[in-house]
RNA sequence: GGGCCUAUAGCUCAGCCGGUUUAGAGCGUUCCCCUGAUAAGGGAGAGGUCAGUGGUUCGAAUCCACUUAGGCCCA
């Protein structure tokens, strides 16, 4: 018999590579069949709830980086609520509805999409987003996240419509809800309206004006050298059919502005005319004017309110201030019609002044146009700049190159045009300043959101929630067949909230508008019996921002308001805040006690990916090459506040690290395999001293650990765990244990002391990482005896806080330090050639310093075992050649090659090696445990 | 152009309500060792003018201003 099969090497079917793409399946399927989920739930029944709800993804394609990681952090934050005792239900969704599906459905439709029915479009549109809410949430689950997918929430489901239909109705009876006119793109040849997604920009000639427009008021208090006369204000656009909608020119209130004297090339007449002043130049030299007399100068906000004559149309116009007025190109002095232009628009309604939009649906003019109506736009253009040239206030007229949004199905130019649109009021019964008091009342994760909220809610204007689509939730609105009057009622609403539930939102496109009416509802206006339904539909946002009442309100297991959102910072504006706004104006309360948000994956550059660029990295590739836990580690390994770089190089670091981890465990699970901690546990005051220290560490692990988590921050607790592993493990505890857990015989109580707190340690470990690695936790789990069936049903681990003993480590801290000035000169040796095995030398220690020398000599005995060498030899005299301590200055370190004999069985250097007769190749230590072992076979 | 944010070794993070003489970890890298955790493990070394500039101060990675680069959201 060979002395090494008497060596208790370490056994595991827990294997050093992971294999993770080829075996995380397995787990998947496993806990799929356990009902894994709904097991947690049972076993959390009536514990405190956590609520975490879920920002719905939109279905189309595969999985972002960033959505993956997004919804690992929820998990890992679920997972850890969860261990820790709270009742803690994930129910994940999808926002299904929305232009980005309904533009891919008709690109695919192609040319029949125009005589197509919208129920039928509406049909493809659901299917796709079918295919994509399945696809997506195979990558979740490969992910590791651990949710109700069954009963995950649709936004085009009948009882999430009717939720939105609900919150609708809610703001209708506080009456937050108006129609009002407002611009939008609009193609005149399919007349439709048109989303930013729609519209493809190209190279188009337009025509360039410069039009002088009169001033009435008197200005000589400004412009004192300006005379008697007439003075003008020079504006230019490229859009001459918009003129007649003019109500005001814009000008910044910060810029200069000059009164220009010259001669009008074409009469002689002297002319003085308004522009800004840094442009007098270029735009001088441009109309060709050679002589001109520079007069007063002012800023722009002393022209606020001036008045103007609007030569076409008989009426008179304002100068108004806007920051968006630049010195780019034109003149400084911006035509602005609030009809035609989103600028225009918010100045328009800043001012106070109509929505002026004088074109029909297919580009005529209205009778609000004057002489023009009756003209198709184009040939406006060339009328407008007619009559302006002979009004001589035409100064200069030419056509420029330039990008120009056009109808992406016909391919004709777009227009600006002003519909009638619902609006949900923000300062109506004082929404905004509830709303800023809720975002004063929610807890902010990082604590800047609350800032970013706040200016957001404070500027922004009342929200647009109708679009002309067919892929969406209707607004549940009528019209009287005969007067036009809109019926907005809320009766009539929850009507149709009742039909949806029955029937769902597709029923508005094919069931009669009276199918949706309340028996005898009449025009309250006209008394007419017979409706019309509303054509538009809900913004998208309008969707996903009920969801607190369609999930929220609605499910058993959920609460209102949510204990946390956790979004991407891009949230604030979007889902956030169009929660935050229906929720407070319906109910009163912001929908979130705590909004946590994470920055944006990166490249490895910190630039934007995009799949143009070739940066782009999805979850399905990720898959394939890491698995999820690595991608889970990685994502937990990130400080996400910041923005987040991914590159190849960083995954592949992040697959070493995982190694890492695997392999203690590994180690761990290996050298327990004969251990049942019922009957062989040791009891802590017979543990080993050094044991004692890395149980100490191992629970003050778990205090660090868990205060991690509960502060979010899941990239403190992988360094912590990795350096856990790395430091106070692999390279310290784990290479010193070898000799004890190797050659002591089996049952001893030094071998048993040491697996009794190694079992500790891997039921921590595994406990404190089972919300990061789902399944490489699992695997452990699996491998150690006497376990129930999941170790994500397992709680969170308690800290021993007897085991805590702060003088006890401190001796250690000493002791480590004195062992890396050791290390040092052993590795001088090494290099030297003189020893290749530490256990080939002795160490001689000397100090002068008597604590020191005390305190080595308490340890005396431990120090071989502790150093990995086969004696040390601890004096107060002087020795030869000794090197100072970098730790410990009074110390002095020498190696010297062990003059003993090498034990066959423990590679110990030992004086009696050869002198016991009967193992004349071992060691007394050695001898006595095969002697044992002898005992035990007969 | 505006609101908010970020910037410490090749990588991931500490330190930042100013002050332990040479700014800390771990990973990676280089060199060495082991071959009884072995497609593992151990040791030693190299590596940073704390994005830049200016200021406050006896003293700044830490406070202030500006600049640059990048991110999110608007325009």
């Amino acid at each position: 018999m060979s002395y090494k099969d008497t060596i208790n090497l370490p056994k595991t079917k827990f294997s050093m590579k992971g294999n993770l793409v080829q075996r995380e399946p397995g787990f998947l399927k496993n806990w799929e069949s356990q009902k894994l989920y709904s097991e947690i739930r049972k076993a959390r029944a009536g514990a405190k709830k956590f609520i975490l709800h879920d920002g719905p993804p939109y279905p189309t394609g595969d999985l972002h980086i960033g959505t993956g990681l997004n919804k690992i952090l929820k998990d890992i934050i679920i997972r850890f609520f969860t261990m820790k005792g709270y009742d803690a239900p994930f129910v994940p969704g999808w926002d299904c509805h929305g232009l980005p599906i309904e533009h891919r459905v008709m690109q695919e439709i192609g040319s029949n999409a125009k005589t197509m029915e919208r129920i039928e479009i509406r049909k493809k549109c659901k299917q796709y987003a079918e295919k994509f809410v399945k696809i997506q949430m195979n990558q979740f689950k490969s992910l590791g996240v651990s949710a109700d997918w069954e009963s995950s929430y649709l936004t085009f489901t009948p009882q999430y419509e009717a939720g939105i239909i609900e919150v609708f109705g809610k703001l209708v009876e506080k009456g937050f809800v108006y129609r009002k006119l407002k611009p939008i793109h609009w193609c005149m040849r399919c007349e439709t309206a048109l989303a930013e997604a729609e519209l493809e920009y190209r190279d188009t000639l337009s025509p360039s004006i410069y039009v002088n427009f009169r001033i009435l008021d008197d200005v000589a208090g400004i412009f004192q050298d300006a005379g008697e006369g007439d003075v003008h204000i020079l504006i230019w656009t490229t859009t001459p059919w918009t003129l007649p909608a003019n109500l005001a020119i814009a000008l910044h209130p910060d810029y200069k502005y000059r009164a220009v004297r010259y001669e009008n090339p074409k009469t002689g007449e002297k002319v003085v005319t308004i522009i800004a002043d840094s442009l007098v130049d270029s735009i001088m030299n441009l109309l060709k004017i050679e002589k001109f007399e520079l007069l007063g100068i002012t800023s722009g906000h002393t022209l606020e309110g001036l008045k103007y004559e609007h030569t076409l149309m008989n009426r008179c116009g304002t100068i108004v201030m806007a920051d968006y007025v630049t010195l780019s190109d034109g003149t400084g002095c911006v035509h602005t019609a609030p009809g035609h232009g989103q600028d225009d628009y918010l100045t328009g309604l800043k001012y106070n002044m109509p929505i002026l939009s004088p074109v029909d649906k297919s580009g005529i003019f209205t009778t609000e146009a004057g002489d023009f109506a009756g003209q198709k736009i184009s040939d406006g253009n060339k009328s407008i700049i007619e009559k302006l040239d002979e009004s001589d206030l035409l100064l200069h007229k030419r056509e420029i190159n330039h990008s120009y949004p056009h109808c992406w199905r016909c391919r004709e130019p777009v227009i600006f045009r002003a519909t009638e649109q619902w609006f949900v009021s923000l300062d109506h019964c004082g929404l905004r300043e509830n709303v800023l008091d809720q975002v004063k009342k929610t807890r902010w994760l990082p604590s800047w959101g609350e800032v970013r909220m706040s200016n957001m809610i404070r500027e922004r204007p009342d929200w647009c929630i109708s679009r002309q689509r067919s892929w969406g939730v209707p607004i549940p609105v009528f019209y009287c067949s005969h007067c036009k009057e809109s019926l907005l009622n809320i009766d009539v609403i929850y009507h149709v909230r009742d039909k949806f539930l029955q029937c769902g939102a597709d029923s508005w496109f094919y069931k009669n508008a009276k199918e949706f009416l309340p028996e005898g509802t009449n025009c309250p206006n006209c008394n007419s019996t017979t409706f019309e339904k509303e054509n538009d539909i809900f913004d998208v946002w309008f969707e996903s921002g009920s969801s607190h009442h369609s999930v929220l309100h609605k499910r058993n297991d959920l609460s209102f308001p949510a204990d946390m959102y956790l979004e991407g910072s891009d949230q604030h504006r979007g889902w956030f805040q169009l929660s935050l706004v229906p929720s407070v104006a319906a109910w009163g309360c912001a929908p979130f006690k705590t909004v946590l948000t994470h920055g944006f994956v990166v490249d490895e550059k910190g630039e934007k990916m995009s799949k143009s660029l070739g940066n782009f990295v999805s979850v399905s590739d990720a898959l394939k090459e890491i698995g999820g836990d690595v991608l889970r580690l990685w994502t937990a390994s990130m400080e996400y506040r910041n923005e987040m770089n991914t590159s190849r190089v960083i995954i592949e670091r992040m697959s070493d690290s995982y190694r890492r981890l695997r392999n203690t465990f590994r180690y761990i699970l290996g050298n327990i395999c004969d251990f049942d901690s019922e009957k062989d546990a040791v009891e802590y005051r017979k543990l080993w001293e050094i044991d004692r220290w890395a149980l100490l560490k191992t629970e003050k692990l778990i205090k660090s650990v868990t205060a991690a988590f509960e502060q979010l921050q899941f990239h403190r607790v992988y360094h912590t765990v990795h350096n856990f592993c790395i430091i106070e493990m692999s390279s310290f505890y784990f290479d010193i244990l070898k000799d004890r857990l190797y050659t002591f015989s089996k049952n001893s109580i030094e071998r048993r002391s040491a697996q009794t707190v190694l079992y500790r340690i891997n039921d921590v470990l595994v406990k404190l990482l089972a919300p990061i690695l789902v399944y490489t936790t699992e695997e452990v789990w699996m491998e150690t005896e006497n376990r129930s069936s999941s170790v994500h049903l397992a709680d969170w681990p308690d800290v021993r806080e007897q085991c805590i003993d702060e003088g006890l480590e401190k001796r250690w801290e000493s002791i480590i330090k004195i062992r890396a000035d050791v290390a040092r000169e052993l590795e001088k040796m090494r290099t030297e050639k003189h020893i290749g095995n530490s256990l080939e030398a002795v160490i001689d220690l000397y100090t002068e310093d008597d604590e020191l020398f005390q305190f080595l000599e308490e340890y005396q005995s431990d120090l071989p075992m502790i150093f990995i060498v086969s004696d040390v030899i601890i004096s107060k005299e002087p020795l030869h050649s000794a090197s100072r301590g970098e730790n410990f200055k009074r110390l002095f370190v020498k190696v010297r090659l062990s003059e003993s004999s090498k034990c066959e069985r423990c590679w110990n250097f030992r004086k009696e090696v050869g002198k016991i007769v009967k193992y004349p190749t071992l060691c007394n230590r050695c001898a006595k445990v095969i002697d044992q072992i002898g005992e035990q076979n007969s």
